[in-house]
This record gives structure tokens, sequence and C-alpha cells, in this order.
DNA sequence: AATGAATGAGTCTTCATTCAT
DNA sequence: CATGAATGAAGACTCATTCAT
């Protein structure tokens, strides 16, 4: 990668910026079928024709980008959870305080935004394909914590995937009754 | 006549039924906005104006019947798991193989059935109250079964808690990685 | 006809009744096609099936016999209005202010009974011949009282008709405006 | 290009102006709520689509566009009437005669344009008050003609409502008799 | 690179009517 | 006589997408 792109990389693309986000953010809301192109543009502020420019497969195109974001957005919590903290179920519980304050600022209702936009889309294999990529990154770099922290390579496995199992459960009791103590509970569960 | 046709017989409105049923096979599928109504009268080969004749409110109105249907669905074979269970952690388990054995025979795609049709569904406040009591009554049954073997109050319902985020963590991974080992796998954490 | 028959006239068929005052109403309203059946059994609290056992022919059938039903409300207007009138110049004012009163009764804002409901509704032969029959006989009744103060035929005959002109005119300024007024200044315009 | 061109030329959208076009021919004739989109799409030759870009508030939106459309007309009958009438009242005349013409050739049964679209529209206060705003141009428009030929101001006021009042009542006559004579026999009426 | 007009298959819902009881 | 369950055509409207510019 030259300088240039790097530069051009930096420069803000801000109309498919835009799109995604609200893609992202809407998507999370009310899934990917309860939300139509009409009110996608319109909350992103993109003229009509602008999606297809730069998604030229459309509202697919679109939703897998979204995630993608989204998905990004989450592994920077876990590296910040992780970061400065002296013990893996530290570093976890920060997690768990970080998404409690995040189901805070959304509605208190959103889902998690990678199976709310790509579960109950179109049976599209690609879709599967893609979330499975995402949560196996996010389970990836959990398990990267708990190596560092000097867990074993089954035993940083195992960690990940329970304490993915319980902030994927635990949001969903947390949506049913409105309340993020839920999530701040979940790491004595560990 | 026998007592069975009576129970049976007291409302045999088949029609109704079969939409209650297709309607929560599909939505369990595809979300609420991913069904739309002539999918559903097909499947459920119904005439498109029996629906509000049944259902006065429409497709709301069959959501809500549909999710109530699937929870009591699921209460049952919560219900059959402890059943004849020796303990509470082998009724768990028990649950947790019964689910993994349904997990195979649907898609191995499909979302929990109620928050797959109420919680992206129109953003009613009705929906939310709905999802809210159909998932307290899952947990009040594990929560008894859990004081029958002798569990506290407050510890009886910290383990139906725990149960249920395991199961829809769980269930989520499964989705995820299409393998239904991720349920049986389940009971190991509590 | 026998008195058996004049008792059994009598007698009130409410269901009948309320079907055809309902109907009166609402098509003045908002016209043939803007009232559903559902509104119209609702409004006259007749049970569903109900409307096809008075009406075999439908909402057809039932609009005829409500703006029969108005028609002859404004007949007995009309007889009221000149009944004791000293001259045929003052019945017609009466008529005037009495229209203006029924206009302000209802919404300022209905319509000609006869004309919204039959002018607008299936281009049925039968609705234009009913409605010419039932302004003929306004006509008739108005000429009568012509005729009752010495009018000859023919000028009997152009002061039914100039009064049914005003009325009708005037009438529509008069919704437009949502003003009685319109009404009560017609007589100066005979 | 000539200036015809360039009034032309300001806005040729042709799909928006058959639309108006066949609305305010079929409300004319069915009213409002008996026109349904689908007829007026066909008569129109416009797509489904079409409406609600040229529309988007969709049927009432067009409702208004057909009306005011209609009244533009109305109001160019009108200045074409009065145009070399030596008097108000040859004016008054020839504006009788031209609409008995108009009568013949529309199904010398359809409505008054205004008040068949937005009398028994939605009984929205808008189109309440969009009909008085048209009535008020015609009234307007007649009433300067009135001044024109000397009249005072109020007794110009008072020929235009009084001109109005006996076409809308005429036209009501004529309609339920199917005879425009009743449109040319109006000025022995002022 | 960017846009708004245009499109027709699709959405959910209501309609007037029939029918068995 | 009276009724409410049942029905499919039609209702208004939104959808994701294409296209010419």
């Amino acid at each position: 990668m030259s300088s240039y792109d790097m530069i051009d990389a930096e420069k803000p693309r801000p109309t498919k910026d835009r799109l995604i986000r609200s893609a992202a953010e809407l998507f999370r809301t009310r899934g990917y079928h309860g939300v139509g192109l009409n009110d996608l543009l319109a909350h992103a502020k993109a003229p009509k024709g602008s999606l297809y420019h730069h998604f030229p497969n459309g509202k697919p195109d679109l939703a897998m980008a979204a995630a993608t974001w989204a998905s990004d957005g989450l592994l920077r919590v876990v590296a910040e959870s992780f970061a400065g903290a002296p013990s893996f179920s530290e570093g976890a519980t920060t997690l768990c305080h970080k998404l409690a304050k995040l189901f805070d600022m959304t509605n208190q209702w959103d889902g998690c935004p990678i199976s709310a936009t790509l579960f109950v889309g179109p049976e599209n294999a690609e879709f599967r394909k893609h979330a499975d990529h995402l949560y196996a990154g996010w389970l990836a770099e959990v398990r990267d914590h708990a190596l560092r922290f000097g867990a074993s390579e089954e035993d940083a496995l195992k960690k990940s995937e329970h304490l993915f199992i319980l902030i994927q459960g635990g949001w969903q009791l947390a949506r049913a009754r409105s309340d993020s103590n839920v999530m701040r509970d979940l790491p004595n569960k560990l």
C-alpha cells in the first residue's frame, strides 16, 4: 500500500460512510427486512441514486459492509477492554461493563448488529458465511487475549467461546428486560 | 366420545391453527419483516381473507399468537426435560440435548422463535411487553424445577437465568456455526 | 291494505330501520363508495349477516332504501313548511330556514342525501332513475303547493324548479363555507 | 425557442399531467372513493410506481392537484365567456351555454369536479379548505367581471354568488334529468 | 462520480358478498 | 328469521432496483 493510498484511504468519503453507519444502526434496531431503503437513505441524508453507486449489488452489499463496520467497532471495544487489564477475567469484566453502557446508549432494545443484519436477511449463503466469519474474528480476538494471559491453546478457545455465549445470551435477556445490569452481572458466571 | 376427543373438540379451528403454526415457523426462520403474508397464507394453505377473520389486527396479532404458541411448545420441552430428572443439572443437560435435536430438525439456522418474531417487529410496545412476558414464563418454569430440587429461592432464580443465558447465547453460536454440538456442550458451563 | 297490515307496518322492525338510518347518514356524509359495510353495520349495531337478510341485493339495495327514506323526510319538511304558510313565498322562506337548521344540525358538510348516495354509486342505470324519481317527487310536492296558492300550471312548475335549483346550489355554497346563512338568504333570490 | 416553447418547456412532465387529467375526469364521474388507483393508472397509461413518485402523499395529493386543474379550466371558461361580452348578464348567459355544452360533452351525469373530488374524500380538513379556496377563486373571478361592468362592490359580490348558486343547482337538476337545457334556462332566473 | 426520475412486483389491509347453521 | 365464519378480489401504498443524465 503506497502512502498515497493511505492518504486517500484516510480521506473521508462521507456519503458512503454515512450510508454504512446508518445501515448498521437501523439494521441493528429493526432487522434487515425491517428497514426500507427509503428510510435508510433519508437517515443517511444520501441522495436516492448514490446507494447503487457505492454498493453496486444494493441492499445485501450494504448489509455486509454495515455488519463488517459494526464488527470492527466491537473488536475495538474488546481490544480496549483487555488492553490495560491485569488478567483475562478483569478484561472480560471491563468488556461486559462497556457493553452494558453501549446497551444503555442504544435503545435498550437493539439486537446484536451482526445477527440482526445477517441472520434474517435473504437466505443467502454469503450472509451466513460472513456472519460466521465475523463471529470467528471476535472469538479469535478474545482467544488471543486469553493466550496472552498464559492460557493453553485449548483453554483459551474455551474461554473465548464461553464469553461469547454469555454475552450473546446476556444481551438477549437484557433486551427482554430493558435492563443493562444483566450485562454487568455476566462476569460472575464465567 | 373419549376424553381425548373432548379436549381436541374444544376448539378444532384448523385454519386458525395452521395460520399460527406457519407463522411461528416462518417468523422463526426469516424474522417478522422477512415473511410476507402471501408466503404465510400459501404455507398455511389458508385463503387470503381468513387471516383478518381470525386476527382482526392482522400481522401483529398473528405474530403475538405465533410467539405464544412457540413459547408454549418450549415450555413443554422444559417440562419434559425436568420431568424424570434426578437432579436439576441432569434436567438441564437433557434440555440442552433436546434443544440440540430441535436445532438439527429445523434449519440449523432458525432463531429463537420469540425474539425473531417479536424483537424486530414494528417497534410496538406491546411486542416488547409480550416478549418479556413469555421469557418470564420460561424463567419461572425453570426456577420452579430448581426449587423442586431444593434450591433456595435466590439460587433457583440465578440458576434459571444462567441457563437461559447459556441457551440463548449457545443457540446463537450454534447458528453461526451450523453446529448443534454447541448446545450439547452447554451444561459443562453451568 | 288491511288493518292487520297497518298494525304490522307500524310495528317497529328495528334492525332494518337502523340499517336504513345509518346508511342515510353515512352515505350523506361520505358518499356511497366512502362507506364500507363494516362501518355501516357497526354504526347500525346490526349483526354481520343481517344486511343480506333485509336487503338481498346488498349495498345497492340499501342505498336505494336509504335515499328513499331521506327523501321522505325531506318531503315532510316541505309539507310542514308550506302547511300553515299564507303564501308560496312565505312557505319557501320557512323551508329555507328549516333547511338551514338542518344544515347546522348535521356536520355543516354533509351533502344532499340523494345525490351523495345515488349519483356516485355504481353507474347503475337504476340509481339514476331512482334519483330522478325522488327529485321529481320533491318538485311535484312544491309545485302542488304553488298551485294551491293559485299559480298557473306552468308558473307552478317554474317556481318549483327555481326553488329546487336555489336550494341545491345554496346548499353547495353553504357546505363550502360551512355557513348556513347562505340558506337563509336564498328566498331573496326567488 | 419561441416564448410558447419556453412556457411549455418549463415543466413538460407528461406522465404527471396525464395522471392529473385522468384523475380529474374519473373523480368527477365516480367521486373520490369511487375511483380505484388501478383504474386511474390504467386510464392514464401510467405505471404503478409513478403515482407516488409524482404525488408522494398518494391519492389525496393527486385529488388536490386534479381539483386545482379542473378549477383552472373552469376559470378559463368563465374568462372566455365574459371576455367579449357587452354586459354582465350576457356574459353570464354565454357561460351557462358553454357549461351546457360541457355537460353534453361529458357523460350528462358527471358532477362538479371540485365537489365530487373533495367533498366526499377523506374527511380531511385540508380537502375542505382547498375546496373553499377554489370556489372562492371562481366567485372572485365572476365578481371582478361584474365590477368591470360597473356594479358596486356589494352588488358584484351578490351577483357572483347568485350565479354560482344557480349554476351549481342547475347542474344538479340537469344531472338528474340528463338534460342540458336546464343550464341554458338559468340566465332567466338571474 | 453522482443523481433523481421512473418502475412493477411486492407490501398489508379492507371490501362486498356467500354460506352453513 | 337471523347470524357470524369464511372468502378472494380489490384497495392504497412501499419496495428494491434500473436508468439516463
